[in-house]
DNA sequence: CAAAAAAGTTAACAATGTTCACTTTTGTGC
DNA sequence: GCACAAAAGTGAACATTGTTAACTTTTTTG
């Protein structure tokens, strides 16, 4: 399958990449807190010092993770923004969405991103992800013309960052309809949305 | 100080609290991530095996912290929520700004608190610290006669619930206005705080 | 005041992150 | 083609951490 299989087994190869795939199965499997460098070497079948000819820490590891995550729901909301274009709706509305369902889906992951303590959040990676990331959802609020620093959020747009990413982590690791069923959690998910919109419009 | 202190120095006495606040300064000082047990006990001049007497886990211990820091949050909010009835101004947002500059000051605690993986989220202390603080939001709503389940939101009020959470999270572990003074994150966050309103409004 | 319960100790264990010296493979200049 | 340096992986060790078990010292209590 994978086009560049060398037959040794001595070298691995991607071993970068597939520690990230380690990282992946093992977070959704058993949660953030199972991961561990023993094991996702174990599950690659590979030594457990080998981790480090690729990352100088288990933090590095994680933080390329929380890089790739933070991609990874990115990539969600940049579909979601398309269609949404595409069908003439709301883009806020359903990027917003698209963020409150990878947190469903891919809770682990969605920790991953925003645990602090466990990454560099220094890393180049990693800040450019977070960046492309609040990219989509400053877009479609207006801009003045000087109102360019991607760092520089507008209340309004600040907002509209905070009102998601706040309900997607009540849900997470909130006390937050954790009874409820995804449909419902999505369903409630939308109608908090809605109630944001008088605060949106200008 | 104390005045309950024997003499003895074999039994400490009161360390199921003393170990609460070990876990407080190291985590203030140190960061969440230096929380050990070990550094707990040396701290409070006790054997490494002693938290075990009072907790069945690390993690129940750290379940007691977030449930402690929980309750200081609210606390922050009753007193705010109480100003503002005092001086007449928006009760809501007063308790907002308590939340956020809670986060802003002890941003461990906070952190604390909702770190799903590493506390026992079932625990009925956390929980019903965790329903007093989500009490403080939903004060100021209107509720209907049979709007009394404290786990059931209205869009509206998981929407302010959602947007200050957010807000402080992405203070705390998000990239936003990374470098800027505490000063100028306040003032920006009431500045959010503020465009939320015409969505509250009735 | 004896005896049980509560609270603490010491010594050990397994697991984890990490390092170091070493080996194997890959790639490069001649 | 081939020596050789760099890259990638190994194995054995180490310190740290959470946790347990058997034991000791206080405190409580009938």
């Amino acid at each position: 399958m994978a086009m560049t299989t060398t037959k040794t087994g001595y070298h691995h190869g991607h071993l970068a990449e597939s520690l990230l795939d380690a990282v992946d199965e093992i977070a959704s499997q058993f949660g953030i807190e199972a991961v561990t460098l023993r094991a996702c070497a174990k599950r690659l079948g590979v030594s457990p010092a080998s981790a480090f000819r690729h990352y100088t820490d288990k933090r590095a590891l994680m933080t390329a993770f929380a890089a790739r995550a933070l991609d990874q729901l990115a990539d969600a909301m940049e579909a979601a923004k398309r269609q949404a274009n595409r069908e003439g709706t709301d883009a806020f509305h359903a990027v917003g969405m698209a963020y409150v369902t990878f947190a469903l889906d891919k809770p682990a992951f969605f920790r991953a991103m925003w645990r602090e303590e466990m990454i560099y959040s220094m890393d180049g990676a990693y800040l450019a992800a977070a960046e492309r990331l609040a990219g989509y959802l400053q877009e479609g609020f207006v801009k003045t013309i000087d109102d360019v620093d991607p760092h520089d959020f507008s209340p309004q747009e600040l907002l509209a960052w905070s009102s998601v990413h706040g309900l997607a982590n009540l849900y997470v690791d909130g006390p937050v309809a954790r009874d409820q069923d995804r449909g419902h959690k999505l369903h409630l998910a939308d109608a908090v949305l809605r109630a944001l919109s008088p605060a949106l419009a200008r």
